[in-house]
DNA sequence: ATGCCCCCGTCCCGGGGA
């Protein structure tokens, strides 16, 4: 079973996108962050057509993710816990081929410090405690999105110049790596522990056409997934489109159960 | 030091993104 995950700044801007991906048999879940779009607004037929399942937590013009899959998602829910003022929607869980997974699109908390930062600690200290109790029901886990965490300087295009930022502060890493410590694998680390991989490029200062890119996508897989990995990596294909999203699908392969 | 570009919306500018 192939997940991937992908931020497409619009799933209606992107629709096209998305969909020639599925049907290129690209992967059998898709995590989507960035719908931009209320539920009610969510193009849910043109899934279906392709004979896919699709469940998704949007809200008006920003945030929203979604979990497109050939399988049925099973026991849906939308929201990360632990703060019931926080009506971002960023954060939903499927089962899925018996695989619990979450899309994931974690706060950027620029500028930092200030509110918005201390709303991405918070944040990622509500998702390390999701996590754990995920861990603890031995199920395969994958945690994928776009965590807006570079997790090292290899990460990263110019480490230097993005000294300070949201997403390389020690506070930010720290959280991501207590996440692993708690027993979670960077998929795409493990599977390629010395190459540089990429998977956001601004659309800014041609940053795709000389190679300036970041990795802030990730899967992170619980004990019970990642004895599994058969493989992971980035496609960057769709950065390459025609009108394509800033980020890029990250996958990873898992063997039938045992 | 700032903007480059792109998305959204009771929409032709401004907020937000990373």
């Amino acid at each position: 079973m192939r997940i991937a995950s992908w931020n497409v700044n619009s799933a209606k801007a992107r629709q096209d996108h998305i969909l020639n991906y599925l049907s290129a048999g690209s992967c059998d879940v898709l995590l989507i962050q960035e719908t931009k779009t209320q539920d009610v607004n969510f193009p849910v037929e043109a899934y279906q057509q392709l004979g896919w399942h699709v469940a998704f937590h949007g809200q008006k013009s920003y945030n929203g993710v979604a979990i497109a899959a050939r399988m049925p998602l099973e026991d849906v829910t939308s929201g990360l816990p632990g703060d019931d003022e926080d009506e971002q929607a960023r954060y939903m869980e499927a089962t899925v081929g018996g695989v619990r997974v979450a899309t994931i699109y974690l706060p950027n908390g620029n500028p930092a410090p200030g509110p918005k930062f201390d709303y991405k600690l918070s944040w990622m200290k509500r998702l390390r405690a999701r996590a754990g109790e995920m861990l603890a029901s031995e199920m395969p886990v994958v945690l994928g999105g776009d965590f807006n965490v570079i997790p090292q300087d290899i990460d990263c295009y110019d480490p230097p110049g993005w000294e300070g930022d949201a997403l390389t502060r020690p506070e930010s890493r720290a959280a991501f790596y207590s996440l692993c410590h708690d027993g979670f694998t960077d998929a795409l680390r493990a599977c390629h522990p010395a190459e540089v991989l990429y998977s956001y490029w601004d659309y800014q200062a041609g940053a795709w056409q000389k190679d300036n890119g970041v990795r802030i996508d990730h899967l992170l897989l619980s004990p019970e997934a990642a004895n599994r990995i058969t493989g992971a990596g980035v496609d960057k294909g769709p950065r390459g489109e025609e009108k394509p999203s800033d980020h890029t699908p990250v996958w990873v392969e898992l063997a039938d159960p045992a």
